[in-house]
DNA sequence: GTACGTGCAAAATGTTTGCATCATT
DNA sequence: AATGATGCAAACATTTTGCACGTAC
């Protein structure tokens, strides 16, 4: 993994402790946090550490494009270190975002009609700069279809 | 268009003059407005009209599958009365949301690949329920390419 | 008449801001 | 050394809640 020095560097971003620990958490992070759970993740190592900074860390980053911050139904963000175009899956019921294997998320994004685009486009008077997909899905319990055990 | 006593009635819910108000402007209004718009636009007419009431009510109506909420990456969310799978607009800058017309937006549906979705829901093992595309855009300013003056 | 909705104010939640201090460049 | 980041607390914005009263069924 790249060194964090570097990225906020090239970015024109200062390098603090806070920064780079804020960012290295969500970097590792399996799902996609909230900023108090990365706050929660991040204190017990940084014991000065203030939600605030979370805050403030994240809107930097975003702003340089280097997190993508992602709204919910339920009050608070979450956020992303993949800034690639790539897709979400929602679990309904739960808040809970997860990503959908980049291969898998490549193919869908790939079979996306230009054409069709390209009408809305000129409908809408719009340029599209990006699409986005999130899928609503529902875990398969163990009463419903048997599932493949990938995992 | 339907009735709203009716269509309350069909959903076992009580029709308060509130309710039915707050409804009918939702499904009048052209855009997603939020919580707050649509009490400045219901107030003038039902000056007792709370704004509690709006949230409740809202709240009310997306359990009865007859709003749905949209999150915004600015705090609040928005609303919409079309409650078929449908294609949004998100204009970069400001957090806008306009709907894509249903034959574009359908035509852009039907394109899904059925067979990259059920390799998505073997892989993750849950059973995807929906398909929600956002499409980022900016507006064709006079700078950029012609636009068709649709609108 | 009863169960439920409303309005109000207060609380809860999530996020932003002002300011003194501190760290990075 | 100077510019900008941090931590804290207070402010802010949005949404939820408790309760007395009112209304639809």
């Amino acid at each position: 993994m790249e060194c964090v020095r570097e990225i906020f560097a090239r970015h024109h971003l200062r390098c603090t402790k806070q920064r780079e620990a804020i960012y290295n958490a969500l970097r590792a992070s399996e799902g996609h946090p909230t900023a108090e759970a990365l706050f929660r993740q991040v204190k017990p190592s940084m014991d000065s550490l203030s939600l605030a900074t979370v805050y403030n860390t994240l809107e930097v980053l975003c702003r340089a494009g280097l997190v993508q911050k992602m709204p919910t139904t339920n009050g608070c963000c979450r956020y992303d270190a993949d800034v690639r175009e790539h897709l979400h899956v929602r679990m309904t019921g739960t808040d809970e975002i997860q990503d959908v294997p980049d291969e898998l998320g490549q193919r869908l994004l790939q079979h996306q009609p230009a054409e069709v685009l390209q009408s809305i486009e000129r409908a809408l008077g719009v340029k599209i700069e990006g699409v986005n997909i999130q899928l609503i899905a529902r875990p398969r319990t163990s009463d419903s279809k048997p599932q493949n055990g990938t995992h």
